[in-house]
This record gives C-alpha cells, sequence and structure tokens, in this order.
DNA sequence: CATAATTTTGATTGATTGATCAAATAAAAA
DNA sequence: TTTTTATTTGATCAATCAATCAAAATTATG
C-alpha cells in the first residue's frame, strides 16, 4: 500500500493500522523521554523496534506523523473531560467536573501532556506558523463546552455577571499552569490544587 | 580577549559589550520571526550583519547566547512590570496594576514575548531537562511578588480567604494565556480583556 | 503451490548545523 | 612607529537528520 495521507477514509490493513498505532504509542513515549528536538525518525523507530524507513513507509513525513498524534492525543484528552461533564446536569457540577476532570487527567496521564506540549510548542504549519499561535476556535472542543458551560450558566441566572470569553481563558489558564508551576515541583499536590481552584472559580462567577 | 563564559564580573571592552548587545538584539528578532528551530547561528548573524564565527567568539556556545537572551527578556518585562506595580501602594491598587501591566507589557512588546517564549519551550538544560518544567521558585520574581501582594492582602484584611499559591498561579494563568489563545487571533481586545480580568480577580480575591 | 501485493530493512544521499581554526584586520599599548 | 592584543572573517569539519530506494521478506490471493 502506497503512502495514504490524502484522507484516512481508505481503508487500512490490520498490519498497517496497528504499525501506526505502534509508531503513534512509540513517538508520544519518545516525546516525553527526550522532547521533540531530539525525537528523530531513529530515536522513535528505536523505541517502536522497528527501521526508520518504515516510519516514513506509514507516514508520508515526520509532520504527518506529529499531527496524528497530536490529534490522538487532543482526542483522547478531550474525550475524558467532556465524558465526565456531560455526565452531570447542573452547571454548577460541570463546571466544577470540567476542573477536576481536566486537572486529574494531567495527573493520571502526565507524560501524555508533556507530549502533547512539545508539539504544540515545536511544531509549525508550511507556513512557518506555530501551533500555539494558531487557536482554531472552532477545533477547540474543551473552550467551546467551557464557554456554553458558563453561558448556560449566566441565562439560568446560576452564575453573575462577567465576561465569559476572559472567564474560561482564566480557568484553562489556571488549569494549564498547573503542568508548568506546580506539577513539576510537587508543590501544591493534585488533590489541594483542584480543590482550591474549584473554590476561586466558584467565588468568581457568583 | 577569550570567550567569557565563566562570570560577566569581568571588564568588558566596550566593543565586546556593544557586540553582545548587538547580537543579542539580533537574536530576538530572529526567534520571533523564523522560531527557534530555524534561529541558526548563520540566520542571527545575517541580522546582526557579522559572520557567524563572531557569534562563536562573543559567546561560548549557542546555549550561553540563549541563555544570555532569556535573562534580558525576563529583566525587562520583570522590571516594567515591578516599577509600575511599586508604584502603587494599597494592595487592591498593587494587584490590578500587575494584572493590567502584565498584559501592557504583552501588548507593546508582542515580539519580546514572542523570542522569551520560543525560548523557554525549547531551551533545555544540559541534564536535557527542559525550560518549561524548571521554575527556579525564588528566581520568579514576579510571582513572588504576586504571591506578596495576595498574602499582604489577606493579613489586612482587604482580601478574602483562598489559596495563595493557586490564586496566584490562576492570575499568572490568565495573563500568559492571553498571548496565546486571544492576543494571536485578535478576538478580545486588550483594554477589554485587563478590565474584565481585572473584574474577575477582584471578585474572587473577595 | 505460484503469483502478486504488501510490508520491512539497510544503505545511501543531500542538506543543515554548531563549532573550530588559521589568517587577516583593527585597536591599544609601549 | 612598533609591538602586542583584541576582533573578525571565510573555510572547513564532523555530526545529525529526514527522505529515498532497491532489494528482501512476509502475507494475501488465485
Amino acid at each position: 500500500m502506497e503512502n495514504n495521507n490524502e484522507k484516512k477514509e481508505e481503508k487500512q490493513s490490520f498490519i498497517a493500522e496497528a504499525r501506526r498505532e505502534q509508531i503513534t504509542e512509540a513517538a508520544i513515549r519518545t516525546l516525553d523521554k527526550i522532547g521533540y528536538v531530539k525525537a528523530s525518525l531513529s530515536q522513535i523507530a528505536k523505541r517502536a523496534g522497528i527501521s526508520t524507513a518504515l516510519i516514513s513507509y506509514h507516514f508520508s513525513d515526520k509532520n504527518d506523523l506529529m499531527n496524528h498524534v497530536l490529534m490522538k492525543l487532543l482526542e483522547r484528552s478531550t474525550s475524558y473531560i467532556l465524558e465526565r461533564v456531560r455526565r452531570e446536569s447542573s452547571v454548577e457540577k460541570k463546571l466544577e467536573t470540567f476542573i477536576a476532570a481536566s486537572l486529574a487527567y494531567q495527573g493520571t496521564h502526565y507524560a501524555h501532556n508533556t507530549a502533547l506540549i512539545e508539539i504544540v510548542f515545536h511544531a509549525r504549519t508550511a507556513e512557518n506558523m506555530p501551533y500555539y499561535k494558531l487557536n482554531e476556535e472552532k477545533e477547540d472542543l474543551l473552550l467551546l463546552e467551557l464557554q456554553l458551560i458558563l453561558l448556560e450558566g449566566q441565562e439560568q441566572g446560576v452564575f453573575g455577571e462577567f465576561h465569559v470569553g476572559v472567564m474560561s481563558n482564566t480557568i484553562q489558564g489556571a488549569i494549564g499552569e498547573y503542568m508548568f508551576t506546580t506539577a513539576a515541583t510537587k508543590k501544591i499536590d493534585l488533590e489541594t490544587y483542584s480543590r482550591e481552584l474549584v473554590n476561586i472559580v466558584r467565588k468568581a462567577t457568583k
């Protein structure tokens, strides 16, 4: 089978799909362990136990591979969080669950988060635009859901007045920041951080 | 003069210091324009109008140069913000000024901020630890000042009860997030973002 | 089984990079 | 001015990497 980088609608053979999965997982481990810059095809191949040429066979190029890894990582964290949020009925509970689940995912999937950050802050479009400056808005399902919760809460009179865009940014920023300033240094444990952040947001959205 | 990477206490000649300055500024422009990965010594030299070997003469290696650039960038933004914060007398005003000045600096020095991010998310220690996972705590003067303001406000009874570490993280997260989700897409203008964030923080710290 | 299609490898290629060095130039000191 | 020291350059080196390809191995198909 030829390199299939047009669409993934083509039916992949079992082997091909399993290989792509295997390479993807090896790439995640590599990104976490040694970072994007050192994550050469040969390093990824080594961790996958295959030859570098095989990666080129299953992915059109390194960008194609990294995009695939990025999509997988985003899908996983997004579905993890959204599943839990949508189980709740009240907007207050939805908001609190959004925060708690986001932080919980960081705790249980630290390596995945590291790999995600490595890609987002290293990969660039063909026009050399860094991914971290893109923000496809419509593609950020988590941000969309968060803004929906906030808006609904305001309409129901459960939340007070505030700028939804700024508030959602603040919440996402506080969640993302945990990975950097706190998680690495173990200064504040996840449970405390989660509880206290929920308290702060609860008061801010009143 | 030999490469002086031990300490900068040695008295540099005027030429040497001016060159280092020139190279530093060229590096910042290069990082902003094409990013860390493509910011090779030859690209930086081109923008500085000198030869690549001259960079190696004034800096022991690329890491040394990038560390120097990073320090310069941190010094500038830190002093810009702290100067304005310390002009205020009340903790409420200090906190609001901290937020407004941080965001204002991003607006007026967007390229500097981009260069800073490029370094922080690409550079690694000799042990391959990424800078973004370091967080030297004692070296982050801004975080320290912010926590001091919050603590003082609580002692004075001006602020209510909340976890200072989480609150400072939230505020810094909201400020940093502007650069990504908002500044690039121009979705929310700086003035609005600043005003609304202050409102949110004011309520949260009550 | 025989043949075709798919999968996998090892070796190679061309491009880029950071660093080095001898030689040239400029500046400072004697 | 002469001599020493500092600065600058162009050329070169060794290393690394993504991509390519012919050939080998494996699997699927008739």
